[in-house]
DNA sequence: AGCACGCCGACT
DNA sequence: GTCGGCGTGCTC
């Protein structure tokens, strides 16, 4: 070599720093390979050692030559794109997400890219062919590891795991058994995308001369009557060929046909990539054309689209939302712009889902949890390549590589389960698309017919376009509302009922009538809890600070927030009195209250436990719209998954429990859900009735329900949120601090608390044990930080908080802290 | 997140 | 005395 050829190398790019799929803030550095320094580009993916022997995914931030001190670096192992997969757009949006959730880059990552494009070493075991027998003696699960191994040819360790007690057991089995020489351990590639193929039949290269062609056509037509049929098949096809599965199931061809001409040397078999997506290309219908209120909405929508980025939409239940969402949509994809349509629980929202795909068909895919990997990758692939497509989704449709968007609807915008609470990112969909928006200008529309206190905040004070109409279909009518007063109810006070005189009258009335019933029960299982009649002890769960739920059909105590359940105590745990109480309602109960109460009339519950499983819902929802089932009880699933029109009565049979659930939001929430409850009822023709029961039925919440009055509902909450400093007046962050010893957890908690205070003073409330004080063994205390989005420079806090809350702890020695940040908190 | 090291209680 | 539980620390 040259000494110049090797200067002119020193003077390049020679590292990268690169985000990984872990839990870990910051970006890690690796050496290129001499061979790739011309070729690695931010964006690109890399399969880079991490940690004791793990090779994982990594994307490329950025390549520099700045040589890192203090630490041995590691070469990057290959290289997976030769261009950037991840757009510098793209990337900018991570970091926007990374940020703003206070999470870990690494997490952004991991969310945002389908596991099919996360490759990861994993190990694998296979026997070693030349050792037969063990030295030593094996033990019995060694014997059957041994066996599973022999069987599958090569496991990975994660596939074996399920055979033992525990990995550790596993870990030191294998060790075990790898000593001895038995086993050979191999480090190997796992979770590529892998793309399907189905196999073609293609007529050979020798039919090109047409007088092989007509010679064999001759030969065949005498002797073999099906594989001349199959031929001319063939001759007629584009490119002389055809998918096998289709010719065996479509065209009656019997595979040995196929392989008899095969061996004649007439055609040959081909394997082929086929897409898993846009599998449904139906016939495509034309989109309804608009009623004029409709059409008048779609005007101002673009009015509004003409000033601002941003349009909320409010018009009823059974107003006609989608046809307007449809005419959009259509419009943009002819104009080459990509869509997105996010939508709240997509299992739920089936029929929508089916309705679009008859207007758009294969312009429309849907990215849906139930599809497996592969086809999450292939839809990530299809947004990435620009094409103009729909995508419609859950809140994750945020998270996808749009390249050229004109477009993001989100429908029922006000949801709560826009909001991930419970893992990271803790991203609002909703609000991720409207930055997304921002970053590439495509326009945004929010659809509620009860929108979220702050959407409405934002479109009344004109930073947003506001559009509503409150005119419905003409044969759908407004929902008459009756307030019940439970306290009132003599036989109620005993709490052995929840039928009030007025409801079962209207049960009754109803069942007549053939209507059908809807009853709301927020509350699963068959109680809420068992109580000893005598000292009041109630069995609560053994990691969580909360009271078992009674599970009458499986005869058990169920936690639910860690899964817990243990078998059903019938003698108190304190006392022992066997004068156990059961207390309060679930939906198990009420059901079962309901086949006493009505005998004959066919009820069915739908709440998570009984919709498990992949096509349970679907049934019961098939079972009430073929009315088969008269009286539906269930818990939010039946506000949100029932369109049909023979509903005559929706009650509530409790709206306390919504009412009184202790945060801001609660008002807001129980307001939106009945009057989503009541646009169930009579949506075809004849007047539907809604019943709430309440124990407050003074409240002002229900006079504005009774009128539907929302707009009065809205400038009264915002005027509770102004008072009391809430958003849109205010950002929340909720810090929660866990620790295993209570003590631990309140002592960490102050001492963050007081370390805010010094910079952030009266921003900072708290700490205070929530609502729950333990899950999962937990201990917890929350710290809220208050800000004014008009004065605080709320992105330098967040980082001010994230850099100084783990550096406190470790400086006063608290070990085993568990913090978890969530902004815009619900 | 994975993985190893190391410390402590429960069994041969 | 060893086995196996999990708390702790580290990963370019």
């Amino acid at each position: 070599l040259s000494t110049n050829l090797f200067e002119t190398d020193e003077a390049l790019a020679w590292y990268v720093d690169v985000m990984i799929p872990v839990p870990i803030t910051g970006l890690f550095t690796y050496r290129i390979p001499d061979e790739l320094v011309h070729i690695i580009k931010p964006g690109c993916r890399v399969m880079v050692p991490f940690g004791k022997r793990k090779l994982y995914t990594a994307v490329v931030r950025k390549v520099h030559n700045n040589a890192p001190e203090g630490y041995q670096i590691h070469y990057i192992q290959e290289l997976l794109d030769e261009e950037p997969l991840i757009s510098d757009a793209l990337l900018t949006y991570w970091d926007w997400l990374a940020s703003y959730y206070m999470c870990p880059p690494g997490e952004v990552m991991n969310a945002a890219l389908p596991a099919g494009l996360k490759i990861q070493s994993g190990t694998f075991v296979s026997l070693n062919p030349e050792i037969f027998w063990p030295d030593d003696q094996l033990s019995e699960t060694e014997m059957v590891l041994l066996g599973h191994i022999e069987k599958k040819d090569k496991v990975s360790i994660s596939d074996l795991e399920s055979l033992v007690r525990s990995r550790s057991s596993l870990v030191k089995m294998i060790k075990n058994l790898y000593q001895q020489d038995l086993i050979i351990l191999t480090e190997d590639l796992m979770g590529a995308y892998k793309p399907k193929t189905e196999t073609y039949v293609k007529l050979s290269e020798t039919f090109k001369n047409s007088d092989v062609a007509k010679e064999q056509i001759a030969i065949l037509s005498k002797r073999a009557k099906k594989q001349y049929s199959l031929l001319l098949l063939l001759l007629s096809s584009p490119d002389f060929e055809l998918n096998k599965k289709f010719l065996v199931h479509e065209k009656n061809v019997s595979p040995t046909t196929v392989s008899a001409m095969k061996k004649k040397g007439l055609l040959t078999e081909i394997s082929k990539e086929v897409s898993r997506i846009n599998m449904r290309v139906e016939e495509v219908l034309g989109i309804e054309p608009l009623v004029d209120f409709q059409q008048k909405a779609l005007e101002q929508i673009r009015e509004s689209w003409k000033e601002k980025q941003m349009v909320l939409l409010k018009a009823p239940t059974a107003g006609g939302k989608t046809h307007i969402y449809a005419h959009l949509i259509q419009e943009e994809l002819e104009a080459g712009r990509q869509v997105a349509l996010m939508l709240p629980e997509i299992a739920l929202t089936e029929q929508l889902v089916m309705r679009l795909e008859k207007y758009f068909g294969d312009k429309m895919l849907v990215n849906h949890a139930r599809f497996g990997k592969e086809a999450k990758t292939e839809v990530w692939h299809k947004i990435n390549s620009g094409d103009p497509v729909l995508v419609v989704g859950p809140r994750s449709v945020a998270l996808l590589p749009f390249k050229n968007p004109g477009l993001f609807i989100v429908d029922e915008e006000h949801e709560s389960t826009f909001k991930q609470f419970d893992k990271w990112p803790r991203y609002h969909g909703r609000d991720a698309l409207i930055k997304l928006a921002s970053f590439t200008g495509a326009k945004v529309l929010l659809g509620s017919a009860t929108p979220s206190i702050e959407s409405y905040y934002y479109g009344l004070s004109g930073r947003w376009g506001l559009v509503s109409y409150d005119e419905r279909f003409s044969n759908a009518t407004q929902t008459r509302v009756q307030v019940v007063n439970l306290s009132s109810d003599k036989k109620l006070q005993g709490k052995r009922t929840f039928l009030t005189k007025t409801l079962d009258e209207a049960i009754r009335t109803t069942l007549a009538n053939n209507q059908q019933i809807i009853l709301f029960q927020n509350r699963k299982g068959y109680v809420p809890m068992l109580e000893c009649g005598v000292c009041h002890w109630t069995p609560k769960c053994l990691n969580c600070d909360i009271s078992l739920t009674y599970y009458k059909y499986s005869n058990n105590l169920r936690c639910h927030y860690c899964g817990y359940s243990t078998p059903v105590v019938s003698k108190c745990g304190a006392c022992d009195s066997v004068d156990m109480r059961v207390w309060g309602f679930g939906t198990e109960r009420i059901v079962e209250e309901i086949q006493l109460k009505y005998p004959g009339v066919n009820v069915s519950r739908f709440d998570q436990d009984s919709a498990r499983g992949k096509d349970a819902y679907l049934k019961i929802l098939a079972d009430f719209e073929e009315k088969r089932v008269d009286i539906l009880v269930g818990t939010q699933l039946v506000i949100k998954g029932i369109d049909f029109g023979n509903v005559g009565l929706c009650a509530v049979i409790n709206a306390d429990q919504l009412l009184n659930f202790p945060d801001y939001r609660a008002e807001e929430r129980t307001f939106q859900m009945l009057v989503q409850l009541a646009g169930r009822a009579g949506r075809r023709g004849d007047y539907g009735k809604i019943i709430v029961q309440t124990g407050t039925p003074k409240h002002p919440l229900f006079d504005f329900l009774k009128d539907y009055d929302y707009d009065e509902f809205a400038e009264k909450q915002l005027a509770i949120r102004k008072q009391f400093n809430y958003p849109p007046f205010s950002r929340l962050i909720k810090i929660t601090v866990q620790h295993k010893d209570e003590l631990m957890a309140v002592k960490a908690s102050e001492l963050l608390s007081y370390t805010y205070k010094k910079y952030l003073g009266n921003k900072i409330l708290g700490p205070e044990q929530p609502f729950v004080g333990r899950i999962k063994n937990y201990y917890l205390r929350n710290i809220m930080v208050k800000l004014d989005p008009g004065k605080d420079p709320i992105t330098k806090i967040k980082k001010w908080i994230e850099e100084t809350s783990s550096k406190a702890l470790s400086e006063n020695g608290f070990k085993g802290v568990r913090l978890v940040f969530d902004v815009d908190a619900f």
